[in-house]
DNA sequence: TTGAAAGCGATACCAA
DNA sequence: TTGGTATCGCTTTCAA
């Protein structure tokens, strides 16, 4: 009976130690082949390797070669709410195809998890087999980033929430927010709407008042909202005149939606601020379905410079940030942790504003 | 010195181990405190995972409990190319998200790989640390699928290649085509052209002719031609005189790229059978581009029914596929394969016509 | 209800 | 250059 069978001759499950038996020596050098050419014989690695091609020895088992190592090859990424929602929106799949062309340099493969608020969530995410976690833009006290942190494995985010210990890539979206917003005035626009995303994971929308806008748990929209606050303010505009719409994804067929009762009425504003461009392109979609010329009767701003901003009729004027390149920085960083450099977050990235077609001066 | 500290003072790796010395009770108790309630008395219990919480011990090790159970608790999703690719595409976005609902149920995760055809990829995904694997739609004897398969674990595949052995979930693509055939011809049309999606993973565009046609990997396109070409032969146009356009990936500005020059000639087609809505909506581009109207003086159709088919302007004809079902079906599939249970695909799914607003006679 | 002990499969030190 | 051996942290019979 052949070593590589069990007593009903059915094939035995192969490990480093059956090779090393049915070559008779010692698995520790069969394990070297594998991991350490250079530890033995060139001549004795290629024996072992052709029996083990001959066996269907498939390598070293990945999960007792992670228990061994402390490292299984994977990186947890945090998603907020549904896959879906995450791959809907072109800046989140440009961000994880930057990330996962950075991780693959190290092996890295991209373990996802959405972060629903749901507790049975909790427990996965906690004893999910990761070498470590990239939270991608969630809100304050969200609690799947605690337990992302249990394991004490290291963390980096992706623009929100500031953790400490944690570096974080971000942007500047204070300025960008504000270039927009000076960008507006300047064309002589005096009314003004903004259209934001969801402000906490509360499902709330609808006008947001200061109040909300300062309790925001998503701190990139409390950001954007304060900068394009002061920018307003600025020019003398006092921002508590500035209608705030709150959307509770960030959808443009939601946009759409809330700027619609809006952009119907006579006393609409000249311009609307939309702190995303997928929110910008539901009321690019909204004035069209109101026949209402952009940037004509209306002036529309996005934010992100996602493919879809430069693609919109017309084209959008918009924050570009560098979103694949951002993937990399954060898998760059991830790898060195792991390495066990210490880190630190760059700063944030600047950004810039990129003047389309959607903004004109206001009706005279 | 407290035992939950190294020699020098330093908080040391807890255990299972650690706290049950801690607790002065055995680790098989702290092991059951987590796994099998039943199998202890609730107040030690209780005891148990008060003081883990007091010490910040996060649970059994997730790699550790791996190897010793057999499972990780992650799936393996193998997508084509890069993840930007799988990302762009609504189709297998929405197949993803039907997958990752279905598999939470089990706590399970997806990891994503890129299948390029580098070698050092077959290496990662041969030690991926995953309990099955899924293949999403890729071409015959792709080295990849080879090393997913290497530990005989389980595997299911979306759409292609066809396995031995793995549950294929895949709809009636040969019907589906010839569904829209049957349509243009019925409205009248005589003179079709047809844009597909790459045939070989050789990164060829241009004409596919009849050879290039039959000896395409990718299944699903050499099916979908195979049925608009019965459905067009049956209405007596020969297919050796339909032009088929391939394009290296499945982007609309490739299509519209591919189709600008037949669309610009005199003789140009009545209609276009583009085999992908994302391939449609480039037609539908380069045809606004050109000042064709559609569907006046061409006719365009695309396949899957993608939410971009209708929101198209004109939204457009297509065939619908059951999208975000897939994902939901190969989920249960790799469920059941990992309980154990024995599991055929299912027969391949229906598709439906659509018709919409890209369509009509052609221009008399 | 609790605990002792045998692995799961591999890696890396150290000795030969 | 090769091999012995402790160890990674946990689960799971089985016996007490």
């Amino acid at each position: 009976m052949s070593k590589t069978e069990g007593d009903d001759g059915s094939p035995r499950r192969l490990t480093l130690l059956t090779l090393a038996q049915d070559l008779g020596i010692s698995r520790a050098t069969v394990s070297n082949a594998y991991n350490r050419p250079d530890q033995l014989s060139p001549a004795l690695r290629a024996r072992i390797l052709a029996r083990a091609a001959e066996l269907g020895f498939p390598g070293p088992d990945p999960m007792a070669r992670g228990l061994r190592r402390g490292r299984v090859g994977a990186v947890g990424v945090l998603v907020d709410e549904g896959l879906s929602y995450a791959f809907t929106d072109p800046t989140a799949v440009l961000f994880l195809d930057g990330l996962a062309r950075e991780l693959e340099a190290d092996g890295l493969g991209l373990l996802l998890h959405a972060a629903r608020a749901a507790g049975d969530d909790l427990e996965r995410i906690r004893d999910a087999a990761v070498d470590a976690w990239v939270v991608q833009s969630l809100p304050e006290r969200h609690p799947a980033v605690a337990a992302a942190q249990s394991r004490g494995r290291p963390v980096v985010v992706l623009d929100q929430p500031r953790l400490p210990g944690a570096p974080l890539v971000g942007i500047d979206d204070e300025g960008g927010a504000a270039s927009v917003v000076r960008h507006l005035t300047e064309l002589g626009h005096r009314c003004l709407s903004v259209v934001t995303m969801p402000l906490q994971a509360d499902g709330r929308s609808g006008p947001a008042d200061l109040r909300r806008q300062r309790s925001a748990t998503y701190q990139v929209m409390r950001r954007r909202l304060a900068g394009a606050a002061a920018a307003a303010e600025a020019a003398g505009l006092p921002w508590t005149e500035v209608p705030v719409l709150e959307c509770t994804a960030n959808d443009p067929d939601l946009a759409a939606r809330a700027v619609a009762d809006l952009l119907a009425r006579p006393d609409r504003p000249t311009a609307v601020v939309a702190l995303s461009d997928q929110l910008a392109l539901g009321v690019l979609r909204a004035a069209a379905t109101l026949g209402l010329a952009v940037p004509g009767e209306l002036s529309v701003t996005g934010f992100d410079d996602s493919p879809a901003a430069a693609a919109a009729r017309p084209s959008l004027t918009t924050v570009a940030q560098p979103l694949r390149d951002r993937g990399e920085t954060v898998g760059a960083l991830v790898r060195g942790l792991l390495r066990g450099e210490p880190v630190a977050g760059p700063a944030p990235a600047p950004v810039r504003l990129v003047v389309r077609d959607s903004t004109a001066a206001p009706p005279s």
